[in-house]
RNA sequence: GGGGGCGUAGUUCAGCUGGUUAGAACGCCGGCCUGUCACGCCGGAGGUCGCGGGUUCGAGUCCCGUCGCUCCCGCCA
């Protein structure tokens, strides 16, 4: 293979008994038995076992005593055939060993600053020592994963004739949205890029500009506070074609994410994936990405509910309840309840019905037959309640259903349930701004039938958007967008945003869709998502070669860090009176 | 911006209602060991109990403040 070595540890088999052997790689384990020692070689193909033995080479065995964890080393031997009885099936190497002739300390490594097979090990140090973290197994795994998924989805993108094209990283910063991050440049002092949050405009410009089918596996950043399964700097499959249509779209998406599945994880994901709508999403369950691994759905009984005893129901405008299958004790929905008021909800209802088939509730005495009989579950269930505003209910029994159906198991791990959310509205009404806001983005085409409405009722007009989820995960979303600029006017101006505005933010686009734009549409999923469901990490960062914390700081580089005073003048800049202030 | 959890040896953790010299496992160092594969056995070193203040005869433990990490809510067109 090279100087170093001519085959990998990893590759050992049965077959390779009697070569003389050159292997390389790292010390994952030593075993020291005074005379007989035995290393653990460990390289990019896996895990072998070399014996030094003081009768065949003992100037190796001296090296080798020295030898510790994480050691790189050289070694000369020949492959032989363990002992039936010290065959490690644990091992694909297992039925052989390498007798080593020759050994050679390539490199030193002190004491570990922690343990390369311990779960759990606080993650700043791990990212600290990034470099070693992922010399563990599960993130060699999960980075390898990434890199087989992202060379699946090229493979599939080039043989639909996409045309792989960057868009700069320093671009426009975009005042609405998420945060961006900027870039202030020596050349013009005062002045600012910023990040791209999403490629969004470029990649329509593409298109206009005759690359009618345009991908890109793209950075795209946002200055937004972080979580378990949200990162700053994420990575996404950006497509835009033209003359598009949702079915084709559906099917590519379909075809690559049905490819990915079964050549990463051996899983068929069958298409065409089942498609519900904004509307019936939230309706059944409480949310527009749904995990339809269980059943637990929404119930509506605001009709039933309108002439109760109890008050809280007769005034709602909106009652709604989940049922589930089990006799909460008086404990958990103490806990149920804090989890709603967290959430927006003033209380939490709840009807217990045991073993005994009687319905026991605080507000049991309110209730009518007639509004018992509505929610009748059947014996050995807890029914529990949210009446208030549509929204409120909404998003207290959806985030419910999901955090029952994890902490009561009704989670079967084994599924996968990808689903289209389909014809979401143009715009949600923002009662801080007092003002419409794009559901999707701005770019957003709202469907023929409902575009009239623009005029009319523009919180009646349904987008052409469409988010694709798998197990209750967003992996995605996409939408057709305007290709008319007085459309693409109208929908500013519904944003209000103002025709100078229009001019200064987005002229570029306004002139571009007037100069022979094709109608156009692409989707956008994210990688690291995908990558995470794929490996079954709950955590984003397991899936990201050098990650942030939850802070956005990097441990190991110590960035963002201070700068020269002299360097933020050249940017026009200056430092800040007071350090934190 | 808000809420929860955590912070004790290099690492992961234990430390009950405050009470002698703060423990365990792994790792590390030394010794013994020719078939181990989480090798074994014997011995040893290693601690600002995050930091600051307070209560107390006495604080890892109680109180106040602060910093850090993490999970969640808000936010993320």
């Amino acid at each position: 293979m090279t100087v170093w070595r001519d085959t990998r540890c990893g590759d050992l088999r049965a077959e390779d008994v009697g070569r003389r052997v050159t292997v390389a790689g790292w010390t994952a384990r030593r075993r020291d038995h005074g005379n007989l020692v035995f290393v653990d070689l460990r390289d990019e193909a896996g895990v072998c076992q070399l014996v030094l033995n003081p009768e065949r080479a003992p100037e190796a065995v001296e090296e080798a005593h020295g030898v510790r964890n994480e050691f790189v080393l050289r070694a000369e031997g020949e492959v032989v055939r363990r002992a039936p009885e010290v065959v490690n099936p644990g091992l694909p190497t297992g039925e052989v060993e390498v007798q080593v002739d020759r050994l050679e300390v390539v490199s030193r490594c002190p004491p570990l600053p922690f343990q390369l097979d311990e779960e759990g090990v606080d993650e700043t140090l791990r990212i600290r020592y990034r470099w070693l973290d992922l010399r563990r197994e599960r993130l060699q795994r999960n980075l390898r994963l990434r890199a087989r998924m992202l060379s699946i989805i090229r493979r599939e993108m080039n043989a639909a004739d996409f045309v792989e094209l960057e868009t700069p990283i320093m671009a426009k910063p975009t005042p609405e949205g998420a945060r961006d991050f900027l870039v202030p440049t020596r050349l013009q002092p005062g002045r600012f890029f910023a990040l791209p949050q999403s490629p969004q405009i470029y990649k329509q410009l593409l298109v206009m500009a005759g690359f009618e089918r345009y991908f890109q596996i793209a950075r795209c950043f946002r200055d937004e506070d972080l979580r378990a399964d949200r990162v700053q700097e994420i990575t996404q499959l950006d497509l835009e074609m033209a003359f598009p249509d949702r079915e084709y779209l559906f099917a590519l998406m379909e075809r690559t994410f049905s490819a990915v599945w079964r050549e990463c994880i051996g899983v068929e994901l069958d298409p065409p994936y089942p498609r519900l709508s904004y509307s019936e999403a939230m309706r059944r369950f409480g949310t527009d990405k749904p995990d339809l691994r269980y059943a637990l759905e929404l119930q509506d009984v605001t009709g039933v509910t309108r002439g109760s005893q109890f008050g809280v129901f007769a005034h709602a405008p909106v009652v709604r309840c989940l049922a589930v299958p089990r006799e909460l004790t008086r404990s958990e929905l103490a806990a149920l309840e804090t989890f709603a008021k967290e959430r927006g909800a003033g209380g939490l209802a709840y009807l217990v019905t045991g073993v005994d088939g009687k319905p026991r509730s605080p507000i049991a005495k309110f209730l009518s037959q007639a509004e018992l009989d509505a929610v009748a579950v059947g014996p050995v269930s807890t029914v529990l309640f949210a009446a208030d505003e549509e929204h409120v209910v909404t998003r207290v029994l959806g985030a419910l259903r999901v955090h029952l159906a994890e902490t009561l198991g009704l989670v079967d791990e084994s599924l996968w349930r990808p689903v289209w959310i389909v014809d979401f509205p143009m715009f949600d009404w923002d009662e801080d701004e007092q003002a419409w806001q794009a559901n999707h983005h701005p770019f957003t085409s709202p469907t023929p039938e409902t575009e009239a409405l623009l005029t009319t009722d523009p919180g009646a007009a349904v987008a052409q958007s469409y988010d694709l989820v798998i197990n209750g995960t967003e992996l995605g979303s996409g939408s057709i967008r305007i290709h008319r600029p007085e459309l693409q006017a109208q929908v500013f101006d519904l944003l209000r945003i103002s025709p100078e505005e229009q001019r200064s933010r987005f002229g570029f686009l306004l002139d571009a869709l007037g100069m022979g734009a094709p109608p156009h549409g692409g989707f956008a999923p994210g990688m690291d998502r995908a990558v995470m469901l794929l490996a079954g990490e709950p955590n984003l960062r397991d899936v990201i070669a050098f990650p942030k914390n939850q802070a956005g700081l990097d441990p190991m580089t110590g960035a963002p860090t201070d700068v020269a005073p002299e360097q933020l003048a050249e940017l026009g800049l200056a430092l800040r009176a007071g350090k934190g202030q």
